[in-house]
DNA sequence: GACGATACGGAACGCCCGCCCCGGTTAGCA
DNA sequence: TGCTAACCGGGGCGGGCGTTCCGTATCGTC
């Protein structure tokens, strides 16, 4: 892993590519031709595969990104002094996102390469501090799992994303949040 | 609309090519190319565009049959004695078939024709009546519509599609179930 | 300012897939 | 059994898209 420096204007475009693609993924979903990616980042086709090496690996580098991000916020909304209030927060988010982002279900799934691999276990640590401080809290039931949420999570970027209408988004959270809580007894 | 009758050859044909497109489209999704149905019900491509002049048509239809089931399903379950327990049952339903219809979210997403819409608005009618009962027995929240229903049904779909273990499934649907409950209050 | 290395652009290639067409075959009827 | 209309099969066309290639432009250095 040499890490070759890039000159100036390689360096610039690669980074037009992916924000390019990072907003025409999330509009599209996969399906986007890669000519009208290269054509949004000014840039031909050519360029777009001097910096990746196949359609689908720039896809990756896309959702890499993406899931980096939740996990961050994820990461920080742990930290938060209510858990139960930090894993509604963060739910909201996710299905927030869902709207301008056609590709994160996707993204879940992605079964790929190793950044992505490395993504999904960063992503399993922050959602297992949320979700394991909100279960000691008492705010979230014993018996789900980190993998059950993310299960929810894609669940829920499914059908707020076929359903944009806010009211039922914000039916489907309760409906969620609601069903995560203990039941008592 | 005549309704030409049809040959019998043609009539045998029109049915394997509809049974192969279910299995089809149930197991690899919209993407499967049509050559691969025709090969599998044993006929040409020429023979299937015969009998639906496009591929969307074919996927319409296979979509139609498949909410219509479904309908059926929740229309004999609401006659029971039960409706929480119907209800359950209907979400359990839809969540195993899940497995095996990559496709039905798609079928449910379908803005299409005539016979899509009058397929969905027979599964909303459904749809009303096991939850309508289920909210009059205390079983189910009010203030979750048919809509939000259906948006829910959705994305249960998919997260069991990309997810089959079934020990996930059965949390998802206990979340599902617990959060439609009515609070206590 | 000139030279080599690096990067760019976009035309062109090949593949896949939806869809059409026509020569041959089969069903239904008298 | 023979005739006609309906139907079948699969080869082939056309467009779209991922990918490659190479002549040209640009960067960075001496």
């Amino acid at each position: 892993m040499a890490e070759r420096v890039l000159r100036a204007d390689a360096r610039r475009n690669r980074e037009r590519v992916l924000e390019a693609a990072r907003r025409a993924f999330a509009e599209q979903g996969y399906a986007v031709p890669l000519d009208e990616i290269a054509a949004a980042a000014g840039v031909g086709p050519g360029t777009v595969y001097r910096h990746f090496p196949t359609k689908e690996a720039l896809f990756e580098a896309v959702s890499v990104a993406n899931v980096q991000d939740l996990a961050a916020d994820a990461r920080s909304r742990a930290e938060a002094a209510d858990p139960g209030l930090a894993l509604d927060g963060f739910l909201d988010r996710v299905a927030e996102q869902a709207l301008a982002k056609r590709d994160l279900p996707d993204a879940f799934a992605g079964a790929g390469a190793d950044a992505m691999a490395a993504a999904r276990d960063e992503m399993r640590d922050a959602l297992a501090a949320l979700l394991g401080k909100a279960q000691e809290a008492g705010a979230a039931r014993r018996d789900v799992s980190v993998t059950d949420l993310i299960a929810l999570l894609k669940g829920l970027l499914y059908a707020v994303r076929t359903d944009p209408d806010p009211d039922i988004r914000h039916r489907l959270l309760a409906v969620v949040r609601d069903g995560l809580r203990p039941k008592e007894g």
